[in-house]
DNA sequence: CCTTTTTATATACAATCAATATAAATGTCG
DNA sequence: CGACATTTATATTGATTGTATATAAAAAGG
């Protein structure tokens, strides 16, 4: 139950609608979360009903678009919210990559194809950095706590980049294996 | 479907039970993800049902616990894996955690009870580095692609440290508010 | 002999993610 | 003008992942 509290947590800036929650999200969070429209309105619905936000349907005067309903914070909802952000935060960091799932394993797989996919890997997190480098100046002037959010995304991405170049060099200088014997080694992991 | 393939990765090195996959990742990759039975269990009854694995009922012979069932990975389960590494990662690295959720709010609350929080955060991550050191030794004779994965591990441990520590020096230099006006400040994000 | 611990399988339920359906208004291009 | 793509927005479905817990067998401890 993380996402309802930072949709909460959003709402403290102002009323907002589900679409305005992602935008919002994406643009001032991107570089560490994502949401999606599957947890946005169902949670807002439910929230809606437990009294922790109030809507209002919003005619939109020369709008796109349909209409808009607009979601607030309420008085209970922001007690809960202060609630969640003094409690002590429960479970570990949760890193899910699909690239580093490979990784571990490409041992077992084809050298040359282990490679490709390392360098579009490296491709695109430089890509990652360079775009956060030059939104550095607008995460500036925001608050203090966005901000360091924001050099924290930015740590990590570079030590992503430089691992990854190293390891790539450690994997091309390693002895050239004719497949059979010594995949075992490659991958080896204790026996327990 | 990320989760089916680390498995039939880890039936590579040898046939395994559920309960010893669990063990096997938490061991060996437990510095970068976690695996839990709701997700192991069902996994393998689907994939005997696909012919990506087989099972044999082994009577346990003066061993603990209930029957084991032993998985071993087919022909055609490591015709799956392979198709799988070598196939593009898709989507991009997904990072979630409770701490770094709230901290991105820390503006709204209370700050002796953030400075409290990101102390015992501080404190968990630092334990955890020195762990992750302790075993750099072991993880120096696993094969080339886990010790590299565990290396990445240490490093991004460190950033968490380095970072944290910067940041609460930060925060409590940040002048001291009275609760009310600053918090905008405190917060402020780019209103769209 | 009874309770606790360890080993092990299994499931239910909640949270999260990806994909897509729907709809309204606006711009655009022939 | 009208067909068509685009943008803005709400909403749902199904798959995947995570948490918690139930069940059970045997060894270990007192």
């Amino acid at each position: 139950m993380g996402l309802r509290y930072s949709i909460l947590g959003l709402l403290h800036y102002r009323p907002m609608h589900g679409y305005r929650i992602k935008e919002h999200i994406e643009r001032n969070f991107g570089h560490m979360w994502s949401i999606n429209y599957g947890q946005i309105y169902p949670n807002l619905k439910k929230m809606l009903h437990e009294g922790l936000v109030s809507m209002s349907e919003e005619v939109c005067e020369g709008e796109k678009g349909p209409p808009r309903k607009l979601y607030a914070i309420t008085e209970k909802g922001r007690e809960a919210f202060l609630d969640w952000l003094a409690s002590t935060p429960e479970g570990g960091i949760v890193l899910r990559d699909p690239f580093l799932m490979r990784f571990v394993f490409f041992g077992f797989g084809d050298k040359k194809r282990s490679l490709e996919i390392i360098d579009a890997q490296l491709a695109a997190w430089e890509r990652q950095l360079a775009k956060r480098y030059a939104n550095l100046a607008r995460w500036e002037q925001s608050g203090l706590y966005v901000r360091l959010m924001a050099e924290l995304g930015v740590r990590m991405n570079e030590v992503f980049v430089a691992w990854l170049k190293e390891a790539r060099r450690e994997i091309v200088d390693e002895e050239a294996d004719d497949g059979s014997t010594v995949v075992q080694y490659a991958t080896g992991i204790d026996h327990l």
